[in-house]
DNA sequence: ACGGGAGGTTAATACAAGGTTAATCCTTAT
DNA sequence: ATAAGGATTAACCTTGTATTAACCTCCCGT
């Protein structure tokens, strides 16, 4: 999971930082808005931690920029103010939680973590659906007939489906959401992998991948 | 959307109670926690606002309780205790939200609607109209004679003329909405479409595709 | 009651979306 | 440097569906 840390006090977001690294973390660290706004774009975090006060740009600015790029990404807000007008403006720009200084970096972890299991379900490791089950972290499948390995990007395709049951899925939310941007090769790309699924689950009558012609896809349970 | 307010303060129970509804809120208030527990079960909220300290049951045993029940119904805890230790078991607990009182009605509000648009953003998917209902998404239709798997411009069409129910709508408007553009051949083409959805919906008395010569078309419920 | 135009209906056609397989390009490890 | 594994690109094929066409019916004005 990486994370995006922007903070301008220098030692307290050294320390931050090696909290949440020691947390299992990919953490990239900003000094102020603008280079928060260029490591969001080489790092791709899946959550960003955001001081509200920062040089160059402040985190309300900033964040209002990452929303409009990618809709999905979670971000926290971090202040020394407990303004009632600034926690309400921060959270009409939809954060995900806003935390006020001081606060216990512990805190702070168990925040990130019930979001991330709110948005990714990434707490799971097993997804069942019909007779077939999906270990995610060891790439396994077990369907009626047999044990598949699957690869990374056939895991987090089928995870994603499976999460998403019974919920149409357009290309592009797919195509954001596991490839991070949405480009026609990329959209072949991922019919060659939906291709594949269906030749796995195929042994699955209980299931069935289908395709929503000029939309997307859904994975679907049938009686 | 139903909410589940836990409160055993009667008079500011009360006051949230009310300032929830004006925000458009179906909300059922409980006075402790035993109650809360058979008030979900009634009326099955999207979404629990639970005071920590109640008697009969506190709020924390309660989410477990609720969580045990329905895993996917997101809570959000109120209390006067800032203490870390409760707001820790609360995050642990995969609270939502947490929330130390005193705190502005209006800032729960903003708490409420971000969860909620996090949760069940692929809402605004179902459109019913008598016996009658569209799922957008998977372009599913469902009528007293049975399930139809439509088109995607079937189901744009279907949509707009849901969504405007009861109100002429020229040809004109149809076709710049739903086909961008409004020339001759469109609108054969459009009258092919609706020629089609008389018959998925021939099925439903409750109904009627009436067209309004030399002006367009109207969808009607009947009596 | 007749003619014309608006809309209904059905079938034929064209085309774009997606399926499939193979080739190629990258990474990574050795 | 090379091999292996996996993702992407390419090429070709299939199929679903929006459009177009053709013909029909009904309504309305004269």
């Amino acid at each position: 999971m990486k994370l995006l840390l922007a903070e301008d006090d220098v030692d307290f977001g050294n320390i931050l930082s090696q909290y949440v690294t020691l947390s299992g973390f990919d953490v990239a660290l900003a000094r102020n808005g603008r280079e928060a706004w260029d490591l969001f774009h080489e790092s791709r975090p899946d959550i960003c931690v955001l001081d509200v006060m920062m040089p160059e740009m402040d985190g309300f600015t900033l964040a209002e920029k990452l929303r409009a790029e990618e809709p999905g990404v979670p971000f926290i807000f971090l202040t020394a103010k407990s303004l009632r007008e600034d926690i309400i403006k921060g959270l009409k720009l939809g954060a995900d939680d806003y935390i006020t200084k001081p606060f216990d970096p512990e805190m702070l972890m168990l925040r990130i973590n019930n979001i991330l299991r709110r948005v990714y379900s990434a707490a799971e490791d097993e997804y069942t659906i019909s007779e077939t089950t999906l270990k995610y972290n060891s790439l396994e499948l077990i369907t009626p007939s047999g044990k598949e390995r699957l690869t990374l990007r056939e895991a987090q395709l089928l995870r994603h489906l499976m999460i998403n049951r019974n919920k149409a899925q357009t290309r592009e939310q797919i195509l954001t959401e596991i490839w991070g941007q949405d480009d026609y090769f990329l959209g072949r790309s991922m019919d060659v992998f939906i291709s594949r699924l269906r030749k796995y689950l195929s042994g699955d009558r209980g299931l069935a991948l289908r395709t929503l012609r000029g939309i997307g896809f859904i994975l679907e349970e049938v009686n």
